[in-house]
DNA sequence: CCCCAGGCACCTC
DNA sequence: GAGGTGCATGGG
């Protein structure tokens, strides 16, 4: 573990944890989505990553590199050159008034799957405190100060059994979870999909159990860069029904295409401005 | 008490 | 492939 300080311009640390795409982060102090310390913290390859922003850098303790730090916020991307992407649109521009630095962070592969495995009709702190149970239970607790909550690897979870995840809450997502572990453990390599094109990277996912492609889209947006997906849930899709209705269908697929369509390579980050500034209320849904 | 939540699998037809 | 159903659990 070393201190290192990166330049963060554009940049919102606190908006970007809190919005709702990561299950990953926590708080070094207080509940992620409730009133805490502005400290963050999520594990990489075992080791944790602690970050906290003053003005335009960040300050890690960590056993990463600048670089791959960068990669995991999300501050490899140009903002300014993301928005520049996008159709004049006067809803975005007022979502990107108000949270202007929220980035699309990339969250491990396991624990990102595992997350949105819960997400089905469910509500996101119960989903992060799923996330937060899973990992007491079957990960680790480290001690560096304060108490860090490492999520399970793949092998440790796969000891769990559905009952156990039941007596999470998880309910009957519970047999998702141990479905898709006995995929992954049959050989799904998620590598395989950094090198496919975006629409068979999202049927691939859909071969794990659980994984539809609501589901699909988000993980890969949260965890694999594949920032052209646009997650469409109920909320978004009544965003899209109501503001945007030429590019509204019933189809999933199709609704898909006509939004990347219509907002480019960087669509994953049109949905997660217009999502969040919806749920804030700064733009009406 | 009823309603619903960042959907999904499974069953008909 | 389109359309309808059941689903665990907790909070409003």
């Amino acid at each position: 573990m070393r201190k290192i300080t990166i330049p963060a311009e554009d940049f919102d640390l606190e908006t970007t944890m809190t919005c709702g795409q990561t299950f990953c982060w926590h708080r070094t102090e207080g509940e992620l989505y409730g009133e805490g310390e502005s400290e963050f913290y999520t594990f990489r390859n075992g080791e944790p990553l602690i970050v906290r922003q003053k003005g335009n850098e960040l300050h890690a303790e960590t056993t990463l590199d600048p670089d791959e730090v960068k990669q995991a916020l999300g501050l490899h991307h140009d903002l300014e050159d993301v928005f520049s992407q996008f159709p004049e649109d006067q809803r975005l521009d007022k979502a990107r008034e108000e949270l202007w630095g929220l980035r699309i962070i990339q969250d491990e592969f396991f624990p990102c799957l595992i997350s949105y495995l819960c997400s089905p009709q469910m509500r996101i702190p119960r989903i992060k405190k799923m996330h937060n149970d899973m990992a007491r239970e079957f990960g680790e607790i480290q001690t560096r100060g304060v108490e860090l909550l490492r999520f399970p690897t793949q092998e440790e979870l796969s000891e769990a059994s559905e009952d156990e995840f039941r007596e999470l809450g998880i309910g009957y997502r519970a047999k998702y979870i141990v479905e898709t572990l006995d995929i992954l453990q049959d050989g799904f390599d998620h590598s395989e999909l950094d090198s496919m094109k975006y629409e068979d990277a999202r049927e691939h996912m859909k071969n794990l159990y659980g994984v539809g492609d609501k589901v699909a889209d988000c993980v890969l947006l949260f965890s694999k860069n594949f920032h052209q997906a646009y997650p469409l849930d109920t909320w978004a899709l009544q965003a899209v029904e109501k503001h945007y209705p030429e590019h509204h269908s019933d189809d999933y697929s199709e609704a898909s295409k006509n939004l990347r369509n219509h907002f480019g390579e960087y669509s994953g980050y049109a949905q997660e401005y217009i999502f969040h500034a919806a749920r804030k209320g700064i733009i009406e849904v």
